[in-house]
DNA sequence: GCCTATTCATACCGTTCGGTATATAGTGAG
DNA sequence: CTCACTATATACCGAACGGTATGAATAGGC
């Protein structure tokens, strides 16, 4: 039933367009327009393919905004999983704080997060946007949460800091981060807020 | 050529709803969808009028956005103006943090921020949009630099730190705040974020 | 060559978008 | 009452929305 070597070609005309371009032309729509500023027009424009093509590749507007979106956390997110890696909660922090800077000193990318973009503003019918963006984030504040627990246990925390706070404490800096690249601050501004944010990070 | 009385009643048939209620209700639209998730249809109906009346009243959507922001501004942002008031940098901030704490609590209001909600994710044609509330930000930000620059003469910053950073990092926070709040934290985990951010606070 | 399967390009679907023409209804001025 | 003026309600406008039917084009299997 399922073919086992998915290398030979399959039996009709053959795709003219390469999958992983035109997704990523997607994202990078969807980026800097949000889910439902992205439309289908401008989709198909900057993925190069017709709506049928589109349609059929990636099944609708929302299916393709999945796909962009795990797209999105492989490649332009993936230093939130490298930065727990850091010895200490502090270095987590600034790994986390850099990374995103870094993220949106891009020259090439769109300003802002594709998440918040995507869910901070939708009519109703947006909803299911909202909520997936939102069970994704949930998974990597506890992936936080989890590694400041260590820190905690560690003694690396001053007495009566939390974990979940300092999660949410650190997550508003970053959101803040993506909002005010997003409207216009300059890469030194930026780095001006990454600096103070680090500058008052709590020690024991 | 003015009229000198606005008192007395207009010529022709007096309208049959009142602005301000109205204005009200196009407010609520936008908070809760944003500038360009917001229909005319969803307006007119939260606003109680139809849409001829609506255009006759208020212009155009653009229009009406103004002067919702205005509304929105003059009653909801009001705790901006009175927190520079403050003794101390310190209490400057953290009014700032509890005025937004208290707005995201309200059970009446939208959640989230109507200018981050209405200019972070908008499709080319918003730009105008984008652009107004970048500006109003910018005087708000401006206007705590001030305060902030008597804080610094005063001697409460401790050394190296600047007035626009301090700026930036505060406002960072509080747009994080509401990113949160509009993204379903509860009350209890909101009010967590600004005692963290109370908490490491700095001192001279 | 022929059949089947898949993609491609065009043209189109019904719905909703922001915005308006038109005709009627209600007011003050004369 | 009539006129001038403004607000109302209905019905409509062209454009853009997300999504699709259709037929030609291109491949493999036989």
């Amino acid at each position: 039933m399922n073919r086992l070597c998915t290398l030979t070609a399959p039996k009709g005309r053959p795709r003219e367009f390469d999958l992983d371009d035109a997704l990523a032309g997607a994202l990078r729509v969807f980026w800097r327009n949000g889910y439902e500023g992205a439309s289908m027009a401008e989709l198909t424009a900057e993925m190069k393919i017709t709506k049928p093509s589109l349609y059929a590749a990636f099944g609708n507007k929302e299916a393709l905004f999945h796909k962009a979106l795990d797209l999105y956390e492989r490649e332009k997110l993936a230093y939130m999983t490298y930065a727990l890696d850091a010895p200490t909660a502090r270095a987590v922090a600034e790994n986390l704080l850099r990374g995103a800077l870094q993220m949106q000193s891009s020259t090439c990318d769109p300003k802002g997060c594709l998440s918040v973009i995507s869910s901070v503003a939708c009519s109703p019918e947006a909803e299911p946007i909202k909520a997936e963006v939102a069970k994704r984030r949930a998974s990597s504040q506890a992936a936080l949460i989890r590694r400041f627990d260590e820190a905690k246990a560690a003694g690396e925390f001053p007495e009566g800091l939390e974990s979940d706070a300092l999660m949410r404490y650190l997550f508003a800096i970053m959101q803040g981060l993506t909002i005010q690249s997003g409207s216009g601050a300059t890469c030194a501004e930026l780095n001006q807020l990454v600096e103070t944010a680090m500058s008052v990070w709590p020690t024991k």
